[in-house]
DNA sequence: TTTTACATACAGACTAGTTGGTTTGTTATT
DNA sequence: AATAACAAACCAACTAGTCTGTATGTAAAA
């Protein structure tokens, strides 16, 4: 019986559960112990390659919530021509994608953002400066389309950057309150509409 | 030295003291001996207001938080004719009224809604029938709105009712994560465009 | 009016369970 | 052999809730 190890390995069987009991929880609703219940590992693991709770927490977002909301939503960014086009394609995407029970747990990165910002400079830090690399994202994007006459050159890009952006988190925060996708597709007709308001006018 | 008593006094006193706690951490966050300690009384008296933590989280929201908001954002709906500059006057007032620092704490019942949520039935059920309250009533108000030739009749009413919802709980959440007004006043700005693209053309 | 009886409104010490973290020892890897 | 990667027992702090007792208010009886 020789068991084999693999320190990354490992490290990654921790975040990934942890991950799964903050989506579930919360951060200060996951238990260290639950974590570790669920991977068959003991402390000494988990304080091995983690100093402690928040350090634990700190990774999870930077290294897989982050990279996650970044794959879905920033990096498509560049495909399109029509940001007006491409940002609902990515939202129409989402709801695609992603199941009833999902959604009502809420987009991770929001859950984290509306549940630790006040308490927890670090985690308040991290969020913010992923926020405004997906601003940033979105700002360029909609440039871009005032380029290419698809944007009215009237809109200010940062103020509905921020306005597209706070709708996509609003909209999964209200969502996961009603518990069904109702919320969802209401907000992306919706929001379809303020995309179109956008428009250049010919 | 004779200590008067006024049971509805003490029971507020304790009311208030957990709204600001749970405010501050969160319902999850606020500790009842931090709440006892900020009203000079003993678990004795609040364990004979209330029942439990849960209990004193539900009164919270019932009777501060759903109460204030109501005031703020629903009862007015009724003044107006136009719900377009009504909804928008709410929301320019809000700015005006509260200061950063009341901003960075977040909207008490959005913050509610999201921390609990996931996790409590009870706070979820009272939440959404919260919402829906709200949601109707801003329905009702493009309705009328409609009714005068202000809103535009391909408007839907329900799905609108429900965007503006969510863009108002989302401002207040991103405006948390900056610390600062930034974002509620770019989000005020391009609501109001929203708005304007509902107005019935002439 | 005074007394009696009871209910309400608390105080304050205590408890059982939880939780993040530590320490010490063991096994695998290099 | 030396070090990294774990296991397992243990600990100290915290926390919601309980329990017993006491002071205050109140309504009925004498």
């Amino acid at each position: 019986m020789n068991k084999q190890r693999n320190s990354e390995n490992t490290r990654m069987k921790i975040l990934k559960a942890a991950f799964m009991e903050m989506h579930l929880h919360g951060y200060q609703g996951m238990r260290i112990d639950q974590v570790l219940k669920n991977t068959d590992l003991k402390k000494g693991a988990l304080y091995h390659h983690f100093s402690s709770k928040q350090a634990l927490g700190y990774a999870v977002l930077e290294e897989l919530i982050e990279t996650k909301v970044s794959e879905l939503w920033i990096e498509p960014l560049d495909q399109f021509d029509d940001p007006l086009e491409g940002i609902y394609t990515l939202v129409k995407n989402v709801g695609n994608t992603f199941s009833d029970e999902f959604f009502s747990l809420g987009c991770p990165l929001n859950n984290l953002a509306q549940e630790m910002s006040p308490l927890d400079e670090g985690f308040r830090k991290r969020i913010e400066e992923f926020y405004q690399l997906w601003h940033a994202a979105l700002s360029k994007a909609l440039k871009k389309g005032q380029e290419c006459g698809n944007v009215s050159p009237t809109v200010n890009t940062d103020d509905s950057a921020m306005f597209i952006l706070t709708v996509i988190e609003g909209t999964t925060g209200m969502t996961k309150n009603y518990q069904n996708k109702e919320p969802f597709y209401s907000c992306s007709r919706e929001l379809k509409r303020y995309l179109e308001s956008l428009r250049q006018r010919n």
